[in-house]
RNA sequence: GGUGAGAUAGUCAAGUGGCCAACGACGGCAGACUGUAAAUCUGCUCCCUAUGGGUUCGGAGGUUCGACUCCUCCUCUCACCA
């Protein structure tokens, strides 16, 4: 039982620090039905989720069914602050509105992944608010500004001029300090995190808790492009209230290599089973675009249904495959005959006329499926479909 | 507070009086090839109904026929000193 358990915890992760402490964790609740508790911090800045965000849940899911409690920590606190970690920019500071409204929709998106009954949702600001410029300088003492520019991002941004706040040095100290109040078993977090999340250790040590919470590293899930981290300001994620099509689309366009690394952070499926298809596709007997057809699909399915899950399939095949339109297409109009270059800017699908020029002298614009050469071309009365590249739509109604 | 260095398009980074809408790299877009994969090859990459015009090189002024380039002030960053 127990060795079941660490498995399905162990999998995927990147760094396990005190592994016996979740062996006997593990070992208590199934001898004597103790629960225990497992924080993962989240940083209300955006209110959307994507996948990166998932491989945490996922594993917070995974705990859940060996008794762990989940401590759903809301950073409403520092979130004012705004977490240094990777980033190469002092990020900017939110307004209790903004985390308030952003929280909403976090957690119901959570929720498709986490058992909410096994799930305490707390807000950082509760008592960090009531530490004080006395419980800071208290907290502020068990670093030194030596150990905190070891920090890697700190020191990268230090080595190119980049700014750096020193608020944000605090950063991690709250963090720790939030293990501490909340005495907590486990922490969860990215790789990135790993500073912060051992911080919570030393925290819980100076300040007597007679505890130290195991700490649990997950990779941090590359975007679509396969190099960077998942991020929404990068525009390379997939968001979990992306539509069904979208989010199959975005799969499907992942490198072969990316997909694998997919499967094991995100899909449900056994590493057996992955290992086996890896070995199927490497020997030429499965062709890979099935197999990243399977994990769309099971992706899709998770967030949306099996139903939508098929039909976004269907809508792919007929759209790619069989070079057909999309049956959703955004619709315009406009009054009197209008520039070709004009209309592609007026519908969304090019950013200015410049591009537009450029692009229908590549080749790249069709109106009624076939290639426009004339950049000069009026647009007279009737409808169009166009089309720029292979992607982007619109019909355009000409009164 | 003092001294010195720096701020250039999405990012990095050349350019130090006209040849500059600004080298190059990355990214991005389009085309070819494909499995809307990767790799590769080609073209493009400030805006404007365009063989031309307009607005750009942290901000504001100034010198000059002409400034990203020189001068003054300001804002911000970094380093060293205190």
């Amino acid at each position: 039982m127990i060795e079941q358990a660490l498995d399905e915890i162990n999998r995927g992760c990147a760094e396990i620090i005190d592994n016996e402490r979740i062996e006997k964790l593990l070992k208590a609740y199934y001898d004597e039905g103790k629960t225990y508790t497992v924080k993962a911090g989240f940083d209300p800045t955006a209110p959307d989720l994507h996948l990166g965000h998932t491989v945490l849940l996922q594993k917070l899911a995974a705990f859940q069914k060996y008794g762990g409690r989940v401590q759903f920590l809301i950073g409403s606190f520092t979130a004012m602050i705004g977490d240094p970690t990777g980033k190469s920019a002092t990020r900017k500071v939110l307004t209790q509105d903004d985390i308030v409204k952003n929280i909403a929709s976090y957690t119901t998106q959570a929720f498709k992944i986490l058992d909410e009954s096994k799930t305490d949702i707390v807000y950082n600001n509760e008592w960090l608010d009531k530490l004080g410029a006395a419980g800071m300088l208290q907290l502020a003492s068990n670093l030194t500004v030596a150990r905190m520019l070891e920090r890697d991002d700190f020191s990268k941004r230090f080595a190119s001029q980049t700014p750096i706040a020193v608020s944000e040095f605090m950063y991690p100290l709250l963090q720790g300090y939030d293990s501490v109040h909340l005495q907590s078993d486990i922490e969860i977090g990215g790789t990135d995190q790993k500073f912060n999340l051992l911080m919570g250790r030393q925290l819980q040590k100076a300040y007597e808790i007679k505890k130290q919470q195991a700490v649990l590293m997950m990779p941090i899930l590359e975007g679509l492009d396969g190099v960077q981290k998942m991020s929404k300001s990068l525009g390379n994620y997939i968001g979990v209230t992306d539509t069904a099509n979208d989010m199959f689309g975005k799969i499907l366009s992942i490198s072969d290599d990316l997909m694998w690394r997919y499967y094991e952070l995100l899909s449900t499926k056994t590493l057996d089973v992955i290992a086996q298809m890896k070995t199927s596709v490497e020997d030429g007997s499965l062709h890979p675009k099935k197999v990243k057809e399977d994990l769309a699909l099971e992706i899709t399915e998770r967030f949306h249904s099996r139903e939508e899950a098929n039909a976004a399939k269907e809508e792919f095949d007929k759209v790619h495959a069989k070079s057909q339109i999309p049956t959703d297409i955004a619709e315009f109009s406009c009054e009197g005959d209008i520039w070709i270059a004009k209309a592609l800017q007026e519908c969304n699908i090019e950013p200015s006329t410049s591009q537009a020029r450029r692009d229908i002298k590549q080749g790249g614009v069709k109106i009624n499926q076939e290639k426009v050469t004339d950049e000069k071309l009026q647009l007279t009365q009737g409808e169009y479909l166009l089309q720029v590249g292979k992607r982007k739509f619109a019909k355009l109604k000409v009164n």
